[in-house]
DNA sequence: ATAGGGTTAG
């Protein structure tokens, strides 16, 4: 551009911000911004948008924030673009109070509010471990005029499952239905995921059920959360058959479907079992991870298999993993 | 002409 003479403009530079942004190169969109500001252009409002956007993408929520508060100094008036994108970025960084603040700002500035935007504000709740706001958020979305959607729910219900509040998970993803819309594979899915708590693997169970029953097809994460509450309660065989169940459905099981069962066989001190099904990841060409290696060498362990033990940390090695705190033969 | 934001599994 510069050597056929053209001079890039504004809009020129928003649109490569944009595009440095959406190819994940947060530094390249940053550099872009401040080479702007050597020229005699002014950034608009847009040009920071994009700019906020680039460092939500890289997950850089401080750089967002400081962007956002540098065009208010600029005597720029930030929009429901520039919010977005800020709350957003909050979410990645956890950062739920500034998710929150960002809100109340936005509703100070008397913009109009919109549902994606408060389903951001849920997801940096769920992401903050807030289920209570997150609901609360919720609430406020069904007292509105706005339009609801299932993904706002979907963020309220993970929000419970993270938050340990079964209970209101499922009665969120019941909610769902009161509220006219559909729940989604996402839907059930976080709710099984809430079902991993102390004797509530048949919960999950019935949920897996309860999708079939509304025709969404359960899906790997699906059977991988059911078999996760399995695990949790301690019980093996039932997480290997739903493993099983998966494959009869066409769903091949995947590192993490493995990594849960074995999970399970470690917790129920099923060292032969754990064995014979980290042999079975290699037939079945899934890359065992430091987690899958984890579980079995720490059944083994509670087996008192010190020899198998030593040996898999061995392959752990020749796998070129890295062994963590988990890993340790005593 | 140029900017954007939401959900699930080890």
């Amino acid at each position: 551009m510069w050597g056929a003479e053209l001079v890039p403009n504004v809009v020129s530079f928003s649109a490569a911000i944009s595009a440095c942004g959406k190819g994940r190169e947060w530094q390249q969109a940053l550099s872009l911004f401040s080479e702007l500001r050597e020229t005699a252009l002014e950034p608009n409002i847009i040009c920071y948008s994009a700019a906020i956007s680039a460092c939500e993408k890289g997950e850089q929520w401080q750089s967002a924030l400081a962007m956002l508060s540098e065009l208010q100094d600029e005597q720029l008036r930030p929009n429901v673009i520039s919010y977005g994108a800020g709350v957003s970025a909050c979410k990645e960084g956890g950062q739920w109070q500034r998710a929150l603040s960002l809100l109340r700002d936005l509703w100070m500035a008397k913009l109009e509010m919109d549902v994606v935007i408060l389903s951001a504000a849920v997801g940096a709740c769920d992401k903050g471990g807030q289920w209570q706001w997150a609901i609360s958020l919720l609430r406020q979305l069904q007292t509105s005029t706005l339009e609801q959607t299932v993904i706002t729910y979907n963020s309220g219900v993970s929000a419970c499952k993270e938050g340990g509040q079964w209970a209101r998970a499922l009665w969120l993803l019941r909610e769902i239905r009161t509220a006219r819309l559909e729940p989604d594979a996402i839907s059930y899915n976080s709710g099984i995921g809430a079902c991993k708590a102390e004797g509530l693997w048949q919960h999950a169970l019935l949920l897996l059920g309860d999708m079939r029953e509304a025709r969404v097809e359960p899906d790997l994460v699906s059977y991988n959360s059911a078999v996760s509450s399995c695990e949790f309660c301690g019980h093996w065989r039932q997480a290997l058959s739903l493993m099983r169940e998966s494959s009869e459905a066409s769903l091949q099981p995947d590192i993490i479907s493995y990594s849960a069962v074995i999970s399970a066989c470690d917790k129920a001190s099923e060292w032969e079992a754990a064995l014979s099904l980290l042999g079975e990841m290699w037939e079945a060409k899934v890359q065992p991870s430091i987690v899958s290696y984890s579980a079995a060498i720490s059944a083994c362990e509670k087996g008192k298999q010190w020899q198998q033990s030593l040996s898999l940390l061995r392959g752990l090695w020749k796998a070129r993993l890295k062994p963590n705190s988990a890993t340790t033969v005593q």
